[in-house]
DNA sequence: TACTTTCGTGTAATCGATTACATAATTTTA
DNA sequence: TAAAATTATGTAATCGATTACACGAAAGTA
């Protein structure tokens, strides 16, 4: 029905060229005022639509960003992605979303998709295991589009990232599980191919260290980030000569499968057993025992990566800009493991 | 560094036009095998990316898909995306997220802008507070752009949907009430320009009917779906001079409000009163009371979203398809209604 | 041999906007 | 008033791919 109107329309009706019509539509100053006036009423009155993929096409610049992320539907991934999207909006960038599930394929699959879409940037958190095939990030670079990293990392040059300080976290949780009077701790840890788990962990090992406390292999368990394992993990613990009296996890979910088979077996928390997790996921706040975990204020992550990249797409890309933020991460102290506040 | 391969590349260098490379890279069956292979291969070795910018002005289809819902970080949304990417993925589509904040501007904005960079569909949730303007809608139709309503629907020629059965959901839940023995049960509705509560409330008000109990207009409570405006809510209902025996909630988060400010008032949850949601947030499992709740099945809503939207791409323009699909609502059964079977 | 088909490829327009360069129109300066 | 400087607009190439049409060469037919 609606046929659609382009600049060269607009050029016949009032007898000038296109290119005056583009000018005039652009600001152009070289453009007589009653000309640019004209135009632009007269395109408004004809329901004139910048056809953006020419723009794109001639320009090189689809207003497109990538966001690639092991899968959306985590509140942790969401949020940054919502933070991504609402810093970039008031900008005119449109953000396209991909998931990798956590397959090397598909992230290599993804980052070639978006590059030959041609988009103004990739965000992305990396998928573990890595082949140590950097081919796939190098090719983003090469071509000149930003890609920034967020929480999950990886050291390429020319790549900025945003992430938060997970020794710290780590740190924080363990810190605080010491100061409740704990002493024999377990760490359930992930992926180590993963800075993320790794810093946490690191985090968990230095507290410990700093407070006199034995760092025991055998209080650290690598699990996945889900309910079963963490009831499975928990029962290997529980199994140990002297079990642990307190848990740090790398995963809320793996926290909250802990503190499920704890309590099948009677063991009162935090009286005899504290927990700790990360990732501040909103369930661990609306349940009755709530679960102490580490904040890592994905909403700000996802808008200072939106930032970063603001900041790099316009620079002249002779000069190669590698920013690192590292945001601070927070723990909520709650029931699962205050034997005193609460 | 690396310059960008296009055909008019291949064609120099091996001394024909670019029609002929376009033509042998696209399976065009009037070109000689021997050209074909010898295109391909050079194609290859030149490393080759077809500018899907240029394809995309050429052909009128940027292979991209709008989603607009009113916030990403939820739970629903987010499967329903991943329902959606994931059904897509495959066709070589990308999904460009938009959010609207339940705001009318925004979600018009999102639509001018989706369309102006001819995606070539829209998956959307509307925003309530229906202004009654459908321009923007029509707008996207007169372009023909397929557009897919998913839970939140309207009535809207030429508009497909995907949908659970609302009403049968509210019917559902409330009649589980009943069968409990709950005679005096309240119910948490919202935005009524919206369908989903309107027919989550029908649903409520037959299943009353149909038992024999009387329907009391001041045990419904228009309500936010957020957890603090269900504390509120379910102070009020208990100051009425025969407070309810048990709620029925649009809203998991406002359920769990409800949960929480009973449990302070030493209410006992399910024996005094029961409690059922709407949604299946992944917390209503999860808490140690969990929460009864009717299951939306996102996943598979935006599964099937995109199933729609691929009928609809490909066939002429000139009939509309308007496809109605209803997905079946579940209900989980879980301690904070079932007096009987935990 | 001459005439039609068929096949493979080239030519050039097209999608819609931008922009370097050329040129016409106007104003300024001498 | 004529020349110079300025201003506004037109011309045409460009971004990279697709495709209707044209055309030469090879093959088939009489």
């Amino acid at each position: 029905m609606s046929e659609k109107v382009t600049i060269y329309d607009i050029a016949e009706k009032l007898n000038i060229t296109a290119a005056t019509v583009s000018r005039a539509l652009n600001n152009n100053p070289k453009i007589k005022e009653a000309t640019r006036e004209l135009v632009i009423k007269t395109a408004a009155a004809m329901n004139y639509k910048q056809n953006k993929l020419a723009l794109a096409l001639k320009s090189g610049r689809s207003n497109n960003i990538g966001v690639i992320v092991p899968r959306i539907d985590s509140n942790f991934f969401a949020s940054v992605i919502r933070g991504i999207e609402e810093e970039l909006y008031p900008h005119g960038y449109q953000v396209i979303i991909c998931q990798t599930h956590e397959s090397i394929k598909r992230e290599n699959e993804n980052l070639h998709t978006l590059v030959d879409a041609q988009v103004d940037g990739i965000m992305m958190s990396v998928t573990g295991v890595s082949n140590e095939n950097d081919s796939a990030f190098r090719n983003v670079l090469e071509k000149n589009v930003p890609l920034i990293f967020f929480d999950r990392s990886k050291h390429i040059d020319g790549v900025s990232s945003v992430t938060i300080n997970d020794f710290k976290g780590g740190y924080l949780a363990t810190k605080h599980l010491i100061d409740e009077g704990c002493r024999n701790i377990a760490h359930f840890s992930g992926d180590q191919s993963l800075d993320i788990f790794k810093n946490r962990f690191l985090g968990y090992k230095q507290a410990l260290l700093d407070n006199g406390i034995e760092f025991k292999e055998e209080y650290v368990i690598y699990t996945k980030s889900a309910v079963d394992a963490g009831k499975e993990s928990v029962d290997k613990l529980l199994q140990l000569e002297t079990p642990p009296d307190a848990l740090f996890s790398s995963s809320d979910f793996a926290a909250l499968g802990a503190i499920q088979e704890l309590k099948e077996r009677n063991i009162s928390i935090p009286n005899e057993f504290c927990v700790a997790g990360f990732s501040n996921e909103p369930f661990t706040k609306f349940m009755e025992l709530s679960i102490t975990s580490v904040d890592q204020s994905p909403l700000e992550m996802g808008k200072m990566s939106a930032r970063v990249f603001l900041e790099q797409v316009d620079k002249t890309d002779t000069i190669k800009i590698e920013k690192k933020v590292v945001l601070a991460p927070e723990l909520h102290i709650r029931k699962s493991s205050a034997k005193t506040n609460f």
